[in-house]
DNA sequence: GTCAAACAGATTGTATGCAATTTGGTCGGG
DNA sequence: CCCGACCAAATTGCATACAATCTGTTTGAC
């Protein structure tokens, strides 16, 4: 894949939103993000503009660009919508996929399986992620899977969280357990069900841990060694 | 609203590309564009990113921007996930929305009766969309309802192309109806059904519109007063 | 003392110039 | 005659300079 300049920006600009060295309500300023990164403003712009269309900055014409961190209430509607992509992706794929989609799917959980044993939840995080992209991928609608892709990224920091929670692991695994029956046997509503009850449950967890730590401050992406 | 510069740019390129004057695949010259509006390329440069968010156009990198109309596969996918999307909306607002928007919605349909009384398919197609917008809001989901009408909006053209079929107007309006009904019985899964059929149906329409065509060109938006 | 208007500083938006890369063609070799 | 490498024209991407607008302060009048 042919990465552009503004698309590393931009990826390393959500790497400060979510390291909490920008928060939510500031202003990204152009020439302070310029001198940073080594570049022109115009790199910056475009980066910003990107950023603006995913939904993490706000552009307010002549006044700059500000991070947006979502509010609990629009984070809840992120992740009920969510559920529900991710119940159609779920079944039609229960009705649409090939023996060898199912048959990577089983792997990929397997591997979920593997680092939840390990007690590694950085590597559940990638299995896991990799697990719900099979099944969008198994829609057959491309479309369908890139907008679950997109959200997917959009709530990654989040989905992440919650994964810290004691035991959430194993009981993520069971609930995987049962979207894979589910497809399977090709029972697209119960696949559906199954795979909406998990994200919601994750919505729900993220939710509770952020009452938990009842802490303003955006939550931390983990690890991402692309800047020294 | 404050619309930017490039905001009117992307939507006058956007005229362009519905009205023909760019076909699918033409490369978008970047100069050609300046030229056109009288500015210089940078204000171009930021609308054609824009399109190219919403997917209309498509950059490759040190090589230009594109049409990118959609083929009738990703066509189908994309009525596809509209139906769906729309189904949520509707399941949501059975249980979710207030009296005074089902009144609205009410209001909003009878406005459409009047237009397929007048056969007035201009007129039809403003107060159906407005119809549809009133369920996204219902759905009392604000990231829902924007991604719904970020997908009606990119669907605009295609969707406006089908009631030009004889008889169409009257069968969504029944269709309409179907969905009313349910809505007012706070039935969310009929509610759900009779919006997906509604859409699926338009999505199906419009394949059979486009087969009797048999026409690869792309659809003309028609009218859009939206500039003046 | 308070409010309003003007001014200064700062910041975004736009224009233009330059560098890097791609493309099409042409020339040379096999 | 065909294939590969080099070259030039064109085009995108980036940097910088300038213009327009916004904000906060200060100054003046009431």
């Amino acid at each position: 894949m042919d990465r552009t300049r503004p698309d590393v920006i931009a990826a390393a600009i959500e790497q400060l939103i979510f390291d909490g060295t920008f928060c939510d309500g500031d202003r990204m300023d152009e020439v302070q993000l310029a001198d940073r990164f080594l570049v022109s403003r115009t790199p910056i712009r475009e980066a910003l503009n990107r950023l603006a269309h995913s939904g993490l900055v706000e552009h307010v014409p002549r006044r700059g660009v500000f991070v947006r961190q979502p509010g609990p209430v629009e984070l809840m509607e992120m992740f009920e919508v969510m559920a529900e992509l991710e119940a159609i992706c779920a079944r039609y794929a229960a009705s649409r996929m090939t023996d060898a989609a199912l048959a990577d799917l089983r792997e990929a959980n397997q591997r979920c399986t593997k680092a939840a044993q390990a007690n590694d939840p950085d590597a559940y995080y990638g299995h896991n992620e990799a697990f719900h992209q099979l099944i969008y991928a198994a829609s057959c609608n491309g479309f369908l899977e890139g907008e679950a892709r997109k959200l997917q990224r959009r709530l990654q920091p989040f989905r992440r969280l919650q994964l810290s929670l004691r035991g959430r692991m194993a009981q993520s695994l069971s609930e995987h357990d049962a979207v894979l029956d589910a497809l399977s046997r090709g029972d697209a509503a119960e696949a559906g069900r199954a795979l909406h009850s998990h994200v919601a449950i994750q919505g729900e967890k993220f939710h509770h841990l952020k009452a938990i730590l009842s802490d303003k401050r955006p939550p931390r992406s983990g690890t991402d060694p692309q800047r020294g």
